[in-house]
RNA sequence: GAGGGCGUAGCGAAGCUGGUUAUCGCGACGGCCUGUCACGCCGUAGAUCGCGGGUUCGAGUCCCGUCGCUCUCGCCA
């Protein structure tokens, strides 16, 4: 097709462009036809401009202004004049200026749209949204995010490559290992019965890269895992995978600061504290209830062990003699809620998720008095009880009694409900920490082992080294979180790089020899030969992106994701396949539970 | 696997305790309009109220089942 390309983009023109002769290509975004003049905003990816068709308009293009309708692809040669003042728009970049056409060519059509192309944010559903994401993408509010994302992405590699680090791909069919979430296999056509895995992580060929010298390496790398979808998670993602030799702890942490403290004034002219609070696994789970906690409001978790003792409420005397704990989260007093019956139930749904059997509640009435609730059981130990929780006059005190663990992830439950609730999160900051100090194994009750909490490459702590065997439970690892605004956005640690080390914690984790080498012995195989001390760390960019964007859902700034259902509406896939293709690859199907 | 929310025209929504012909905005279509910028004005079409069953004289509304979307728990080193 013949056209005239544009000359100019539709964000470019200025009031100093007055009298030039352009061209624009772009989408209709809005067309405002009052009879003898048309107004056409025209819009690309860099902006919108006024396109007039006049009186002085030639025919020809008056009678194709009239055939446009919204999202038509259109080119438009014209001459370039300054706004009188009484028109200028000052909510437009182009606001100073529009074009007058002298010729006006469609380039296609657009069908009448599902939903409106927003400069902001659409108002169609999710389901719509991702159904014509193409049409989705147009919007003002994706262009945004999509930018964002890219900036993002060229910040980090302008940063890491400043500083010798390399970028390096590894391979995205590889080998199954069974550790972690679920993988996607992929048949193997040469092989049958064969499988490859797409990657959950590039960890294991990080690694050996530091084993080939190559000591600052960093990946864009796409990781695959097979779980239900949430939120924050996506079952196809991206992540800033890196793994630096001769490293400790401390310095890799400093480089993350280094990293971030550049994107984000790059990116966002945000500027980061130089170093980020560091909290230990414990104090996180303690303080705040959660490993990721949002410190962007306090509102602590306070330990009530010896006053819940010293208490006549016989469901927290029970609970301490059966070696849990009592923990207290004060609800400052606020007009909006007003801690109303319905409202203290509804936080006792929030503790309820995570396991609580009830919470508990006293309010801080006037001279020091306690009222309501269990506030009868703690009679002589009001002003012990107000003086730890820091309470006045219309707070609340609310108490989880239970297991450690589900003590502190109920309340910490009910933090974040309250500080939602009461509006304490402070838009447009963004407050990192590091959580350090992980414990190395959990204890999988199902399956009657012990497991790597992370994976189990991570080096336990130096001082744990004689006990790995007989109390893996206590042992700490050199294991780090990165948590901004109450996500995990990074997780990462020091590796094991000696073969008997790392034998030691595949047999701990239940691992023959036999099976560790067949799954892990290429890794265990560098591992012979000169592997340098090394560690690394692995930052979500769809979730760093999010929260930079102020979303609570990675699918806004992702090009085209899938929905909860593990579905991209767009492409309808998964699909099934031809029979042909299931031959190649020696597959059968087993049972196919509903006809499709 | 489990729980909460939602499902009404192409899109977004209203529809209270069941009661005539299911309402509004955007969009579409037709017409008018020479300075708008979310243009305005007049008119038209467009809905088996997700689907199936039940209660009832009568169901968008109540009940049961089912499907889809969404958030969450489990799961996700």
């Amino acid at each position: 097709m013949e056209y005239k390309q544009r000359t100019v983009t539709c964000g470019a023109l200025r009031k100093s462009d007055d009298g030039q002769r352009v061209v624009l290509n772009g989408w209709v975004h809005r067309n405002r036809n009052h009879g003898g003049i048309h107004f056409i905003n025209l819009r690309d990816r860099y902006g919108i401009t006024q396109v007039v068709v006049g009186e002085h308009a030639p025919d020809d293009v008056v009678a194709v202004a009239g055939e446009l309708h919204l999202e038509y692809c259109v080119s438009v040669e014209g001459i370039v004049h300054a706004r009188p003042a009484s028109m200028v728009n000052a909510e437009m970049g182009t606001g100073e200026i529009e074009v007058e056409a002298l010729s006006l060519q469609i380039l296609s059509r657009c069908e009448p749209l599902p939903f409106m192309i927003d400069e902001n944010e659409t108002d169609a559903k999710e389901d719509t949204r991702l159904r014509y994401r193409y049409l989705d993408l147009r919007s003002g509010a994706m262009q945004k995010r999509i930018k964002l994302r890219h900036d993002f992405v060229r910040a980090i590699r302008e940063y890491l490559s400043s500083r010798d680090f390399y970028e390096i791909e590894t391979p995205t069919l590889i080998k199954s290992t069974p550790e972690g979430a679920r993988d996607f296999l992929v048949p193997s056509r040469i092989y049958p019965g064969k499988f490859y895995a797409l990657p959950q992580s590039p960890q294991l060929f990080k690694q050996i890269l530091m084993v080939s010298g190559f000591d600052k390496y960093f990946q864009i790398a796409r990781c695959y895992r097979d779980e239900d979808a949430r939120g924050d998670r996506q079952l196809e993602f991206t992540q800033l995978d890196m793994e630096m030799s001769f490293v400790n702890r401390d310095d890799i942490l400093l480089v993350m600061e280094g990293l971030f403290n550049h994107v984000f004034k790059q990116v966002m002219d945000y500027q980061l504290p130089a170093h980020f609070t560091r909290l230990t696994w414990h104090e996180a789970m303690n303080t705040y209830g959660v490993d990721k906690p949002d410190l962007r409001y306090g509102l602590p978790i306070v330990a009530v062990d010896d006053l819940a003792k010293a208490s006549s409420f016989g469901t927290f005397l029970q609970v301490l003699s059966d070696g849990g704990t009592v923990k207290a989260l004060k609800a400052p007093a606020s007009e909006a809620p007003a801690y109303s019956r319905k409202y203290i139930s509804e936080l006792e749904d929030a503790a309820k998720i995570y396991g609580a059997k009830g919470l508990a509640w006293i309010k801080v009435g006037s001279n020091g008095a306690i009222e309501g609730g269990v506030s009868k059981f703690f009679v002589g130990q009001e002003q012990a009880l107000i003086q730890r929780m820091e309470a006045k006059e219309g707070d609340m005190i609310v108490f989880v009694a239970d297991q450690w663990k589900k003590t502190c992830n109920s309340l910490g439950a009910v933090r974040i409900k309250l500080a939602r609730d009461l509006g304490l999160v402070t838009k447009g900051t963004f407050e990192f920490c590091w959580i350090v100090d992980f414990p190395l194994f959990e204890y999988n009750e199902d399956a009657k082992h012990w497991e790597a909490a992370h994976h189990m490459f991570s080096m336990p702590q130096v001082q744990y080294l004689d006990t790995l065997e007989s109390d893996p439970g206590s042992v700490k690892g050199d294991l780090y979180d990165l948590v901004l605004n109450g996500y995990e956005v990074a997780s990462g640690s020091i590796r094991i790089h000696d073969v008997e080390l790392q034998k030691r914690i595949f047999r701990i984790c239940n691992f023959t020899d036999e099976e560790a080498e067949s799954r892990f012995g290429f890794l265990l195989n560098a591992f012979r030969y000169g592997p340098p001390p090394h560690g690394g760390i692995a930052p979500g960019i769809d979730r760093m992106v999010m929260i930079m964007a102020e979303q609570t859902s990675i699918k806004e700034v992702i090009a085209f994701p899938k929905n909860t259902a593990a579905i991209s509406p767009m492409d309808d896939s998964p699909s099934s396949v031809d029979e042909q293709q299931l031959d190649d690859l020696h597959l059968i199907i087993k049972q196919l539970k509903k006809t499709e």
